[in-house]
DNA sequence: AAGTGGTCTAGACCACTGA
DNA sequence: CAGTGGTCTAGACCACTTG
């Protein structure tokens, strides 16, 4: 249990993890403590705080003061989606990327919209329609609705040219999101609009931004057939 | 520029990323020294470290040694997704979970699993279908493949009682995994599987698990419609 | 070569919570 | 109320990477 130099939190990690993995610590078990840890692993608390923060925030382990390290009974798959602002990910994927502007327009919410802003129906809201395309073929359908309030410059930015998508990532960082992904069958527009067959079945992204209390925007963007969303952990 | 008695690298946090919220520093800017902030602040430079680190995690800030640190130019959005096990996830919904075994079989994988998981297409696999249902009604439809020389316990398991998800997340916990989301029309037996209408858009998880090197399994998760994936910020 | 972030330590005190 | 994890500090050294 020595030769742990440098980087020693990762190897500290390893080294707990892999007790978990190979089952001397079962789901429900509690774990030493960290002092005892780290006397046995001879590195200082410290860093086998450092360690079990990790898997904490894994979801290896549950910790608890008073209570000790327990090995989570239900473990769960936790995983990172990093979704970036569409015209990266069509260049990231090496496509040429594109983008028209549909429809600008000010306009009250519907209830379903107005709802999950937090914002009165009778709000004027500006809403927003684009498509962002890849090597000329549709991408992404996006039907935004973005606050007034909150983001009133954005009444001056030209959407033809810049997507409202980007302005917004750029101008007014969020300090909260809500994020629900699902799945629907093409209506007729949208199977116009992403030259999808009828029925066909698309991937949803939708996202409510926030800064503080203010609602910036709420967007549902439907991707084209063939599109996935990947990660790995 | 006070006050921040305990918990205060939460505060040193949100104090820092005020000044990024109301661009006091715009995106690709250069922030100052930690050891700056930790004078300005009135803390240790590692409580401005554990700060920095967290803004660098959620993708707010870029840091390099000797480069500085940078408001992300690119900023993307950083979502952490759980996905439980299918049991608790009915359960916590409220619903009374229903399982059923549909298929147990020995077989060799196509050559898109042998793929995923990285096994000869000779490879003796474990092949499990199953169905998981809320309420009666069918949930989540299953479709696993298992590596018998990673998790040959599994062959001992009565998966008549025990779903195969179950028993991998308890006794085999993995160490990477792929995720996939998209949306597929449902086939004539997936509609009938999950009391679809026939072409049906459906919510699809694959998810492919290692430990180590090892393959586990992969599985690909297919959802009842109305599925939705939730997440937070 | 030098500047900046990353890690480690020892020690202290605090916050939570289970017995 | 006592045991455990969480946080903070000051200082040291190291690892990157940019100028």
């Amino acid at each position: 249990m020595n030769r742990l130099d440098r980087n020693s939190w990762i190897e500290i990690k390893r080294a707990i993890h892999g007790e978990i993995l190979n089952s001397t610590f079962a789901p429900g078990d509690r774990l030493p403590r960290d002092e005892d840890w780290a006397r046995e692993l001879g590195c200082s608390r410290s860093t086998v705080q450092r360690a079990m923060r990790d898997l904490a925030l894994r979801g290896v382990v549950e910790r608890r003061r008073k209570g000790g390290t327990r090995v989570r009974r239900n473990p769960v798959t936790r995983a990172t989606l990093d979704i970036p602002i569409t015209r990266l990910e069509v260049e990231e994927a090496g496509g040429t990327y594109g983008y028209r502007l549909i429809k600008r327009r000010r306009m009250a919410p519907s209830a379903k919209v107005a709802e999950r802003l937090g914002v009165a129906r009778t709000t004027t809201l500006l809403r927003v329609e684009a498509l962002h395309l890849s090597n000329g073929r549709p991408y992404v359908f996006e039907d935004r609705w973005i606050s007034i309030e909150t983001a009133s410059e954005i009444l001056d930015v030209d959407l033809e040219v810049e997507s409202a998508n980007e302005w917004l990532v750029r101008n007014k960082p969020f300090s909260r999101a809500d994020l629900r992904f699902y799945a629907i069958n093409a209506n007729d527009r949208l199977a116009r609009l992403l030259e999808a067959q009828a029925n066909a079945a698309l991937f949803v992204l939708e996202r409510t931004t926030w800064t503080g209390e203010a609602p910036i925007t709420s967007v549902t963007a439907t991707a084209a057939p063939g599109y996935r969303l990947l990660t790995q952990i």
